[in-house]
DNA sequence: CAGTGAGCGAGCTTCCGCTTGACTT
């Protein structure tokens, strides 16, 4: 019988726990909070003290039921959910659990910042208590959360059409989108030009570019110039040799994974993810099950001491001494918590090299296990070295005109080597001033300026983090929640905003523009540190933020009416079939449609593209066949007179008669082999050359 | 492989952050 009960929040630690303690301890997993605001109300007294109604989670009730039973046959109870806000959180609300069903048994918090045999035994053997002020601080994170989501989220309903959201996070992604498009549409291109010559030394070509520190935007300027120096000598004026140490890239953070495999794979971050969990899970390997990578949901770039040790007794056996960087390196983001409840994400067993997996685990999961698997060991192995020269030619007696151009030469691989990669070398000549260089190949090139890139899931969830909006566990769910709500649409990598997402925008940012400040977040986290450190009232700070909310989603309601009509519905010049009064386009959940403007007594509504016709007549009715969109976006075919007529087809109908049955129309399947033609009535599929020789 | 689908007008939508599953066809 167990007599010790230590909780944890992911049930793989668990697992790992359970191997750690042996008998005598039994190891159970919350998987993650297990109280929360109720879903389908505020579930916060706005006009008395602000306390958060948490309530027990409904999928969580047979793991607290679990809890409690096992809680109820222990001495001492340890609660071991991570060392941090959302984890005190967890910590103060298994504790309530127990307490409602178990009297007289101790309940104490254990901290484990790493979860190796000393760290857990270390930790165990000093417990604490719950941390009273870091509660405070999820409270008033999650409170402030839910009032800015729910007060704000239903005034779009009113305003724009129902199902519309907001939030502190997903609202200020929006707007980074949003704004980055507005910046693009803006965007002036000029034109300028440069002079690219090709020189050549000892043999060796090489190119120099003119470009004046003024962009020169006139043609004939240049060409002047251009015409100025095109037969001259050309002179070494400058020539300077530099080495250069290029640092190692740090281990993984969630963040910087989903942006490389973005990047390198084309994977989304909802799919890296997925396949990073599976790595941590564990992997099959040769009969046994071991987890491939530590945790992955992180913002820590910290390794372990014993990781630092293995990975570089690795370096030193595969590589060399050579390889494996001297003395401690600092894995310190600016000045963060190195305490954090994480640890970057790095493989578990350095030893299992990618090329060991190979064949072992999936494709994807190798591809994402090779990028962490690299990068760790990397961040690990020496600089590289690269010699770096670069030197400026001047046309004789022209010494404003400078051509100027760098070498570069990696001299020393360093953690290159482990990654596979190397900057491409430029080779140079030798040169030293005064030299004259011969000229190959003098000509003028237009350039254009560009505008600013659209952001892509990389890009946006590099710039989010570095605003500190959004934590490791939301960066996928947050891109995710903007596409399914329509605010954008993801094309390859590119996230383009939609109509409705700028109108979103629009909207909500010029009337909350403190919340919606991309700063915002930051702010936040400097007042919730300081109830963290026992410096504030939670309370009156979320009291002191309602207030001023209070007056803007005042000012709101009071001008909903103008809202839609100046910002949101636009008139028509066309009347109602109906009624006579103008008509208006709309918002609804699925997009624009048409309606009178004397809505709610007159109730005509019609799609705002007519669906395209197909030109063949329903077999039922004798109406239009149209194409159509379903709700998923998929195409297919339906009577013009729905809903009268319900008659539908999945593929493009033609106005053949069945040679079998007899029906009039038959679809056309575009199958892997070709086309072919499939009656609706008797299902009998026929080939294109069946179909010609009957004519 | 086959084959469903659409309503935008009265009962519900929505937030962020922690973590992983699953009533059956």
């Amino acid at each position: 019988m167990a007599k010790k009960l230590l909780i944890v929040e992911s049930p793989t630690k668990a697992k790992t726990l359970k191997g750690y303690l042996g008998r005598g301890y039994s190891v159970l997993a919350s998987k993650g909070h297990i109280k929360d605001l109720p879903k389908s109300k505020m579930g916060i007294d706005l006009e008395g003290d602000f306390e958060p109604h948490y309530i027990l989670l409904k999928d969580k009730r047979n793991i607290v039921k679990k809890i409690t039973q096992e809680a109820s046959r222990s001495n001492i109870i340890y609660i071991g959910s991570d060392p941090d806000r959302e984890g005190e959180a967890i910590a103060q609300h298994i504790k309530e659990e127990i307490e409602k069903k178990v009297k007289d048994v101790p309940i104490k918090r254990v901290l484990f910042y790493e979860i190796t045999p000393e760290e857990v035994r270390h930790a165990i053997k000093n417990p604490t208590t719950i941390n009273e002020n870091l509660v405070n601080a999820q409270k008033a994170r999650r409170t402030l959360d839910r009032i800015v989501g729910y007060s704000i989220s239903p005034l779009l309903w009113k305003v724009i059409a129902k199902g519309l959201s907001a939030g502190r996070v997903q609202t200020v992604a929006l707007r980074l989108i949003c704004e980055r498009e507005e910046k693009i549409n803006a965007f002036e291109k000029t034109t300028y030009y440069i002079i690219k010559g090709i020189f050549e030394k000892d043999g060796i070509k090489f190119e120099g570019v003119f470009q004046p520190a003024k962009k020169i935007e006139k043609k004939d300027e240049i060409e002047k110039i251009f015409e100025d120096i095109k037969d001259k000598k050309f002179i070494v004026s400058e020539y300077t040799v530099k080495e250069k140490h290029i640092m190692p890239p740090l281990p993984y953070k969630t963040s910087t994974l989903q942006q490389d495999a973005s990047r390198l794979f084309g994977f989304s971050p909802k799919r890296t993810m997925r396949l990073a969990q599976m790595l941590y899970e564990g992997v099959e390997i040769d009969g046994k099950n071991k987890g491939l990578i530590t945790y992955m949901r992180t913002d820590s770039v910290r390794l372990s001491e014993k990781a630092i040790k293995k990975i570089k007794e690795y370096i030193k056996s595969s590589l060399g001494e050579d390889y494996v960087q001297r003395g401690k390196r600092s894995f310190k983001d600016k000045g963060k918590n190195v305490q954090g409840a994480h640890e970057a994400i790095r493989p578990t067993d350095v030893s299992l090299t990618p090329e060991v997996l190979k064949d072992k685990i999936d494709k994807d999961l190798l591809k994402l296990y090779t990028l962490i698997w690299q990068r760790s060991v990397a961040s690990l192995t020496k600089s590289a070295k690269i010699r770096e020269t670069s030197f400026v030619l001047i046309p004789d007696k022209a010494p404003d005109v400078k051509f100027k151009g760098k070498g570069r030469e990696l001299v020393f691989d360093g953690f290159y080597r482990v990654l596979g990669t190397r900057p491409q070398d430029v080779l140079l000549p030798s040169m030293k001033k005064g030299d004259e260089v011969k000229r190959v190949k003098l000509e003028i090139e237009e350039k254009h300026t560009e505008p600013p890139p659209r952001y892509t899931d990389a890009t946006l969830i590099k710039t989010l983090e570095q605003l500190g909006v959004g934590r490791p566990s939301t960066y996928a769910p947050t891109i995710s929640t903007l596409i399914e709500r329509r605010y954008v649409v993801r094309q390859k990598k590119t996230l383009y905003p939609t109509e409705l997402g700028m109108l979103v925008k629009n909207v909500l940012v010029p009337r909350f523009p403190d919340i919606f400040d991309v700063h915002f977040t930051a702010k936040m986290e400097i007042e919730l540190d300081e109830i963290e450190n026992g410096n504030t009232d939670w309370k009156s700070l979320i009291k002191e933020f309602y207030e001023r909310l209070k007056v803007k989603l005042e000012d709101f309601k009071d001008n909903i009416k103008e809202i839609k009509e100046t910002e949101v519905v636009e008139k028509l010049d066309e009347k109602c079939p109906l009624c006579g009064a103008p008509l208006v386009v709309k918002w609804g959940k699925y997009g624009k449609f048409i309606a009178c403007s004397n809505y709610p007594s007159c109730k005509y509504t019609r799609p705002l593209q007519e669906p395209e016709k197909t030109g063949v007549k329903c077999p039922l009715c004798g109406g239009e066949i149209v194409k159509k969109k379903n709700r998923k976006g998929q195409t297919f075919y339906a009577c013009s007179n729905y809903p009268k007529c319900k008659f539908t087809l999945s593929h493009e109908p033609v106005a053949i008669k069945c040679p079998s049955c007899g029906f009039p129309i038959l679809e056309k399947i575009k199958g892997k082999k070709g086309t072919y033609y499939r009656c609706p009535n008797c299902k009998k599929t026929f080939s294109e050359d069946e179909i010609k020789k009957s004519g």
